[in-house]
DNA sequence: ACTGATTCTTACGTGAACGTTAGCTTTGTC
DNA sequence: GACAAAGCTAACGTTCACGTAAGAATCAGT
């Protein structure tokens, strides 16, 4: 029922960092494993923190942004995890609900303007450079031309 | 007939950067602005570098490499400056050109493609936030007519 | 030629994001 | 319960990409 629970180097290996990374993402608040974890004992973590750590490097590693920034930008994930661990207790609480849903909404919604922008600037640059490198084909056929026109 | 010379001063303002900056990045050799210039006398910059400049500081906000990477994807400028330079010395050998000509294009072949898989990595992301969205979208309509119909 | 603004080189400082080391404790296995 | 492997905290070290400061030289306008 608990699921499966992975020690710190397990899931460095499953995400292609190292425990030091984790650790220090945790320190600044970028995950919260160590909350609920009894004093004098290991780390351990939940499918869950797999998948938050895997979307945090991933955004990372997309958008270039700093870990600050992203902390903002996937706060949306700790609303979600601080809803269901209420809803886990049996705290349901309609208004309660409501608001954390809108809100998860609101930083899913700016999340993906920024990956939209981020795109448009990216096809942006890559018409340019289409553009750029016909000018070059167009140069090097000018230049076969006349090699053999005056090979000729 | 040699257009306009632009201090260094100028072109951080048209880049919005550092003079600090434009030095660092001549130190690491990524401009070449300092290579023709008079000992004991101030860096000078042509348009042709303001606008190389202006790309670097693009694809880097971009993509978000490192300043080493950066060197290698831009070797393409490079090859065609060093080009333009001969042709403007007046050495008009067919074969250089062309073999300038090729690795301009291979090279600007390599910044499309990296381009091409980063938007495709944006856009698998983008769709997965999307249904992510919609699953929460969904629990909000869902808590609607809940408190609806208990409050009828 | 003077002068104020800008630039020069050299060198040390800085913040982010970890790496590395040291000494100790916890955990899985026989 | 012994023992190796992995993890813990605390602290210092490192790299990248510049920032900042100092003192001298150069440049643009008069």
């Amino acid at each position: 029922m608990t699921g499966e629970r992975y020690r710190i180097g397990d899931l460095a290996k499953l995400t292609d960092t190292t425990p030091r990374t984790i650790r220090y993402y945790e320190e600044i608040g970028l995950l919260d494993s160590g909350k609920r974890r009894e004093p004098g004992t290991h780390r351990t973590f939940s499918e869950e923190d797999l998948e938050r750590l895997r979307e945090l490097l991933r955004m990372r590693e997309l958008l270039g942004v700093s870990l600050e920034e992203l902390r903002d930008l996937m706060a949306a994930e700790s609303a979600r995890a601080s809803l269901r661990q209420e809803w886990n207790a049996g705290i349901e609480d309609p208004v309660r609900q409501r608001k954390v849903l809108e809100q998860a909404a609101g930083h899913i919604d700016s999340q993906l303007a920024l990956l939209r922008s981020r795109r448009d600037e990216i096809e942006k640059l890559t018409g340019e450079l289409e553009a750029k490198r016909r000018r070059v084909r167009d140069r090097l056929r000018t230049l076969k031309r006349r090699r053999v026109s005056s090979a000729g």
